[in-house]
DNA sequence: AAATCAACCGAAATCGTTTTCGGTGTTTAC
DNA sequence: GTAAACACCGAAAACGATTTCGGTTGATTT
């Protein structure tokens, strides 16, 4: 770990240190000729700046962080992978931290990346976080942010969404177009915009179609896990007679409803047709597979860097930043749950 | 962002920095009474030391890089989430990075990590890597370096590994305790280690119990998707009447095949049983479930951490590392795909 | 009264890169 | 032949934190 350092490139070739940055540069003050034996030297002796160095000089580290509620989870790990990648692209690296939906995590995690000298943060909003100053405080002390996919309206900054009223109203339209007359809706507390949002979607679509809304048809679970799914299900069933269509919040609310249907001898789709959200891998696998919502995470992810690298361009040009709210199609994605 | 230095403390305390650095140290040769000060002072201030500053200094950044070849798979992504609570509870942060099973990719994601001074890097070997000069010369520059999963041999450093073959020979084994006489296995091309580890457990199983090893009984599949599972069925098809077992060198050949054979009547475990590998979330909502082996890819994470940190430890007490190999148990999770 | 010794504190060098602001020589213009 | 323009290069000051090595007090011994 011999390191190469500008001064001994510089005292090697009898000159200062500020011409071989220079020259390394091309800066146009330098000579061809010295530019050429710097250049040569440097290649030879595996130069690379210490990146510590030109942090602290031009204070900014090419570091972005990025904070997921979870990371083992189909959706944000496509998020992620995308953000990875759009970043790679120009340059920037990711610190990966999540908050595991806990506000607390969530505040400390910034913190942790604040105190690494992110040049920006990205972050999806946990559940439990009903406070927003510790994201505020961010922005107000120059650090752009960037919200994917469980945002507040409250903060002022780039958002990345999708359109969940959008996506779940068409999600129940189909179910609609496809014959169900009964749609129930599984999902969990009305806290989350997400969960909000889609529960919207499909009450204006119902109401849309001259359906009446139920509130005997809506099932909330405590979490959202595969269990949820299949206690849901459970009442579901007492009324099997007269649903013939479940919208779940999610595609593991779904898949669980699905198994749980399927023990009792419900025919998917032919008595209940079934309807998930996400396009998690898992839908494919189910039988039979599951119609679900596609949700595009990889382009979410790269969106979202996207917006944030145009922020990091214009802090640096001194330029005011233009919030922007960027809004990802979704697509319902027919299988064999529903008809 | 106006940024609080340790100069800003010492001049409006009318002391150096020197002593407002050590006070905050807690060195011995400063009093009480100043440490005192000096404390509240920057506490009142909301004082954070520059990290560039400090790594410059300490020549630590205090991060550490992670190679994965994917980051969308459930595996891999509980690994970096072991990784990544891990890292965190030492004070390190965690920059991802995937190759993509690229060589290529590979050898230019351990040149970005090395050009941030990562202060050490875990990596799971891509499985088009042949030569490993790109890793080893790492460690010969003195970076510690954390093989986990996807190892090689070859190279001289600490690893994280399962035990495939143990792990594939128990499966194998299991399948034939439950009445199992004529075992297919499914599996990718025998580059990767694990390929050959599993393939070897599951041969001496065969062995051991008194059954033949056919060489027609192995599938060996382009990719290892759900398709080319399904598509290694239709060979297994041929079959039917004689095999009454598959062992899938992973959940999602094996899912793959459990869809394809059920589509042709095929019932299961009764006429065939069926056998995962990695306890994937998938498992527990095929129909029937399926049986797997299951892969601690959390607890994967937080050893790999944990030996890199102790390797960190010793170099900073310039102490001789110990490289150490640690094998990670694995255990059959029994479901309904077999007897 | 001189020497010793603690207890505190600070000057200054470092880490490696970047950039401003001059300073040399050398060439061109008149 | 002098002045202006030009082409190159370097000294030095950042960026902040850390740490060594003295130095200055005042108190304690001899």
């Amino acid at each position: 770990m011999t390191n190469v350092t500008l001064k001994k490139i510089a005292e090697s070739l009898g000159i200062s240190t500020a011409t071989v940055s220079k020259a390394l540069k091309d800066y146009p003050d330098i000579s061809e000729k010295t530019k050429e034996k710097v250049k040569q030297l440097a290649e030879e002796l595996n130069y690379k700046p210490n990146s510590f160095a030109q942090s602290l000089r031009n204070k900014e580290s090419k570091i972005i962080g990025l904070i997921a509620p979870q990371i083992v989870h189909h959706f944000f790990a496509n998020i992620i992978k995308g953000v990875i990648d759009a970043a790679e692209e120009k340059g920037y690296l990711v610190i990966t931290l999540q908050s595991g939906e806990s506000y607390e995590i969530e505040k400390r995690q910034i913190q942790l990346l604040l105190d690494k000298n992110v040049d920006g943060i990205l972050i999806s909003l946990s559940d439990t976080t009903i406070n927003y100053k510790h994201v505020s405080a961010v922005i107000e002390d120059g650090v752009p942010v960037v919200l994917y996919d469980k945002i507040s309206k409250l903060l002022d900054c780039s958002k990345v969404i999708v359109n969940d009223r959008k996506a779940a109203y068409n999600a129940t339209k189909y179910l609609i177009e496809t014959g169900c007359k009964s749609i129930a809706h599984i999902r969990g507390h009305l806290k989350p915009q997400t969960t909000i949002d889609r529960f919207m979607g499909y009450k204006k679509a119902l109401q849309d179609h001259g359906l009446p809304f139920d509130d005997h048809l809506v099932y909330e679970t405590k979490q959202l896990s595969f269990e949820d799914g299949y206690l849901a299900a459970e009442d579901i069933l007492k009324n099997r007679d007269k649903i013939d269509g479940v919208f779940a919040f999610t595609d593991l609310l779904a898949t669980g409803a699905l198994v749980r249907l399927k023990e009792e001898g419900v025919r998917i789709p032919e008595d209940i047709s079934i309807m998930g959200f996400s396009n998690w891998f898992l839908t494919k696998v189910t039988s039979p597979s599951l119609s679900t919502v596609d949700q595009p995470g990889y382009i979410m992810g790269q969106e979202a860097f996207r917006l944030l690298y145009n922020e990091l361009q214009s802090k640096k040009r001194e330029e005011t930043v233009v919030k922007q709210v960027i809004e990802i199609p979704t697509e319902i994605v027919p299988r064999n749950s529903t008809r």
